[in-house]
DNA sequence: ATTATTATTGAAAACGATTTTCATGTTCTT
DNA sequence: AAGAACATGAAAATCGTTTTCAATAATAAT
């Protein structure tokens, strides 16, 4: 089975497209990096080894990860995209914390099973799907008050 | 019970707010509009009528409304947010078609439930969520070709 | 009613995230 | 090595949305 970075080449090779000393750095780093980062984000760790790097390729390789199959773009309530890695484990939906802004994943099995049939009843087509829990952890319902606000 | 224009103007006098001729066209006009439209949408139908009303007072007045429970703010895949009245019926998930752009609501209330289930394993307390499924409609699926692109 | 107070408005400017433009540099093919 | 095609970074452009600010309108106090 091919990792993330060979199927981004092959990719690049498919289209005709040319692999660089950057975008090699780059896709590197997001398939190392942590789930749910930030183009900015990606960027920021990308310059440490590499700071030549602008934001700009960040962006447009982001892109191409993308088309690759290799990277998933979720926008969640913010204003800013997050991507993450498409590769590990099948699919799986999220829940965030309106506190402290922590994401936390989760899978469930079922629930597919009846999008699936809410899909068919209307003949509908599911190329992909988004669930998004918003509320309260665990951590933050413990701290009563005001409490802190995440960033 | 109260209609989406009252519970507006209760929530504009609760907070110290005044009612306005503008503030009044636009939650009127947002109210009768058909669903998920957009603030610029909202700006043309209310034009219409009101040529002197600005986009600037119609964001405002959106976000005034969504402050009130009286419209809920979407932003589906794309760039810019979608409100919609809160007032008909309870909650409600979305379809939406790739191809010709269209959003079907549907209503699951197994799902929710399950939902519900996931939530408490975790310890999460769910305030607000959100379903999306994104594919082909049953009639771009008839359509075979390239097809057409909406807008 | 009139005035005083405070909120609201529209236009233009500011904003943040993302994209495009463009001149220059790099990769790949032969 | 040479040429063609693509990629890069910086700055400028875009897009949706928000803020600023001077002028105006709505409500409260007189």
């Amino acid at each position: 089975m091919a990792s993330g970075e060979e199927t981004f080449q092959a990719y690049l090779r498919r289209q005709g497209l040319k692999t660089t000393r950057q975008r090699t750095a780059i896709a590197r780093e997001f398939l190392s990096s942590h789930r749910h980062i930030t183009a900015e984000g990606l960027h920021r760790s990308v310059s440490r080894k590499n700071p030549a790097i602008g934001l700009v390729t960040v962006y447009r390789t982001l892109k191409l990860l993308a088309q690759a199959g290799v990277a998933k773009e979720r926008r969640f309530g913010a204003n800013e995209s997050c991507y993450e890695p498409a590769a590990a484990g099948g699919h799986h939906d999220h829940m965030i914390c309106k506190i402290c802004g922590k994401i936390f994943e989760f899978e469930n099995v079922k629930i597919e099973g009846l999008q699936d049939r809410v899909a068919a009843e209307h003949g509908f087509l599911i190329q992909d799907h988004k669930l998004e829990l918003y509320g309260v952890c665990r951590g933050c319902r413990k701290v009563k008050p005001g409490a802190r606000r995440r960033k």
